[in-house]
DNA sequence: AAGTAAACGAGACGGTACGTCCGGTCTTGGT
DNA sequence: ACCAAGACCGGACGTACCGTCTCGTTTACTT
């Protein structure tokens, strides 16, 4: 017995969904995360505003989903990290890549917006938790424990402690802009995992 | 030579400044960051909008500021940790107290509030780093340049470097809610970061 | 032959017809007319918007024939008014009778409801004129013309004249609220027009 | 005490007020009557929406303070009506008048819009009373009285039901389209009128 | 003490966007 | 084929705030 208030979506016009998501990203990289209005969405996507109402919850769901159809068409759907067999080495060429998207002014502006969202919104952040983060946290925990089967880790790591403690302070440093993402900051935080986790 | 758009602050109200500082941080807790607005302060702090706009650039401005007084009033100027002689157990301590800290919902809607001012305002980034990290972080620099003298840290460690891998994963935890944060694990970064930087 | 666009009215459903008019009605009655919607029309009926708008031009008509199916069934065909050969104590009965009818909260806002629409609706006004007036005024003219015979109105007198001096004071009057209806009222109109068209 | 919630009305811009009433006027003529929002006067007054709801309850009071004005700034303050010592010579003069502006298609279409939104107000039903209707009306009694000194009419005859035996018949023809609004029809009202209100 | 200039409370102003409601059209399944 | 249901585009509604702009009124510093 389906919620009743919940419109049957078989009934959906997948032309207008289409159509708001591609108006919300285009309006993103136009003017800004903060001028982004429901309105404008509509307008440019030839679409009622009801019909956003309809479907999304908030503006915030709304842009979420635009960039998650966005990493979805691009990231396609099981991503795989390298693996060489040398951990440290693999670690780095990631982190690296990670700084240097984080670096990129392009990507910068949409998810600095993102983050200002999910902190006041615990939906969206549980959203963010499962469809954008889990998918490439996944991978890299395949990565980790390949590297703990080869024994270049601690058997009984916890792999997300691992995970957070090469990533957050990355992340704590650009949201707060405490120092530069430099691909020497990388390695370091590379060898600071490694020594913390070593078997 | 002052600017002469600059009002001249000798002649500010130091009463209004207090009642929207005070204004401020009661509707940040009563209905939470997203409905505070300058017209809902002036209102409840009895002020005309003018005055607000007279002396803050920005709503983050003023949330800023109403956060600085309070850690002002309550923080005193010189903070200084615990030291016992052991690293462990008083960073044990205060990583604890941290993560009571942000358990508590008295201080969760509030710190939000702050961060999702500042994820997109360099300019209230800055303020942030130095008036409200800073003090707190040196005091934290100073236990840690203690224990690298006793001989428990790495000599060459880059405290702040220690500092983030303490506490940016426990920050990323709270901000993307993607664990609960308990003692066990605040140990457990504790144990992380001296295993890193272990002499 | 009908109008080709018309749909084949062989084919409608009554049920739904009457569901139509007797949802409009109540409305009117319960919440006025400003806030009768086709929205909610369909709504409380139980039926498709595109049922009523398959069947009705607008929401005037639609209003106007609830009114109709009301008076067809309660009015009957032939309207006869009563003679006692005393013209002025006829005209009396039913001047009173009118007054009373208008001053009936009940009947006050579906009849507003109605003269709004035909204010601004030349065709709902002849509709007006040929459906629900004429049935009427020609029971009154009637009666009139018996008066003429009996040599108590003038023999060369417009009836339609006469109906408008007796019947269009008493309704400006509750039109625009400029004087109470009260049976004394009625009485006068009654004086007046038949010292007007005395022989 | 004044009410506290009636805004101040020294701080009314005069020139905000003038733009409005004049755009309500436009607007009413262009596009007709039904299709006047709100919106579309704000933004042809260049006004901001929220002053027109700040000065006015409702559409309706909007479109008939703009009908005000206009009559206002035409008819002046003293209305007089002509006296030539002929009343019969007079009325059918007003009348043939009256007739000829309810058949002007330049007052017919606001005249239904005012009548129609009357119909369902009572609040705007009484400002039509008092601010359009009674000057006329006045000065219709006017010259009535003086009728009666000269002794043309009875000198106990109720002037407002004069007024209605005279007008309400044309008006009632008009609004329901009922018949042809002639000169002739004016005279007969006045015969009619001169008859029932003989000494 | 009087004069003056800035800050003050209040709140109207032109605007933008909100989220809702309804009009009238179009589409989908069910009978 | 008609129906109920309801999604769709469009557009107006009335509200909330934005940031700017007067109003008179304190308030504090000249003169």
């Amino acid at each position: 017995m389906p919620n009743d208030r919940t419109p049957d979506s078989s009934r959906r016009s997948e032309r207008s969904r289409q159509a708001i998501l591609e108006a919300t990203r285009a309006l993103i990289s136009e003017v800004g995360y903060r001028k982004v209005s429901i309105e404008a969405i509509a307008a440019r996507a030839g679409v009622g505003k009801q019909t956003i109402y309809r479907w999304w919850p908030s503006k915030g769901a709304v842009i979420f989903d635009s960039f998650l159809a966005l990493s979805e068409s691009a990231g396609g759907e099981g991503i795989t990290l390298p693996d060489t067999g040398d951990i440290e080495a693999d670690l780095r060429l990631v982190m690296r890549a990670t700084v240097a998207e984080f670096a990129d002014p392009a990507f910068e502006k949409p998810i600095r917006a993102l983050n200002a969202e999910i902190v006041n919104d615990p939906d969206l952040a549980a959203q963010y938790r499962e469809k954008l983060a889990r998918p490439v946290d996944d991978a890299k925990k395949a990565r980790l424990r390949s590297a703990q089967q080869a024994g270049q880790l601690a058997a009984d790591a916890d792999l997300d402690l691992v995970l957070e403690v090469l990533y957050a302070p990355l992340f704590q440093r650009w949201l707060h802009r405490t120092g530069p993402l430099t691909p020497e900051y990388a390695d370091s935080l590379v060898d600071i995992a490694l020594r913390a986790f070593r078997p």
